[in-house]
DNA sequence: CGGGATCCCTGCCGATACTG
DNA sequence: CAGTATCGGCAGGGATCCCG
């Protein structure tokens, strides 16, 4: 917990900053975390490395420009890699990287929590729409 | 990580909906997570109550609109609570439900993670950048 | 003090079309 | 197959003003 109490004391200081990613690194992995696909992608991932097409086919929401970027992004952080067979027709391979496993176990945590509350979630949301 | 699994295989099976959140309650909270502020103001709360405008200021970069509007959902969630005193002028104190105490261990997890690898990550991204 | 209402702009993201 | 390029809608969120 004390990193928590670190962060919230630099953030509270005001640290005459603008860009929070500078103080707090968190921020740079929630952005990650927490864009709409990124997780998923990690995900499917864990079971196993894919190709591009079969990840689209696997996630099947996914419009082809986003799966493009995600993995991108993601491999700029070192979070997946990227085998590229010079095949005809081409064909790449992604895979998760020990980075990219790593945050897996975190997240899982996450995943377990989510699951375990979300009907607590949903009780406390009717409730407060209940009352307005 | 049978709830990854599960997860992912949901996904990969289309299960025919559009709604993620439907078929995964991940999404939900992620949603939240992922969100600018939510997790600096539930990292603020878990030192102490505080009230609104202490809030404004320990967290300084954030707009008084993003500080009502992330204060509400929390609320909606469940994870926080508001206590309005009717002195004069008001006085209205937010603090963290159990279920909001219950959400910082996981997150803490992650927090730990961040810090032990954004070096890694800055060096991916140097390292990719430079490639192209 | 603790908000609500409004304006506005930026960036995310989907849809579509094209390429090696 | 595995992308890139372009257009456009719309939601997130900052700035500002107002109110009890």
């Amino acid at each position: 917990m004390s990193h928590l109490e670190e962060a919230v004391r630099a953030v509270a200081a005001g640290h005459g900053r603008k860009d929070i990613g500078e103080i707090c690194p968190i921020r740079d992995v929630l952005d990650r975390i927490g864009d709409k696909w990124s997780i998923l992608v990690l995900m499917t991932l864990a079971a196993r490395p894919y190709r591009f097409g079969e990840l689209r086919r696997a996630i099947a929401d996914i419009s082809q420009r986003m799966l493009t970027q995600t993995l991108r992004d993601l491999q700029r952080d070192g979070l997946i890699s990227r085998h590229v067979f010079p095949t005809n027709p081409p064909s790449v391979e992604y895979r998760l990287t020990k980075l990219g496993a790593s945050l897996l176990k975190p997240m899982a945590e996450l995943v377990r929590w989510a699951d375990a509350n979300h009907g607590a979630i949903n009780k406390a949301r009717a409730q407060f729409d209940r009352a307005s």
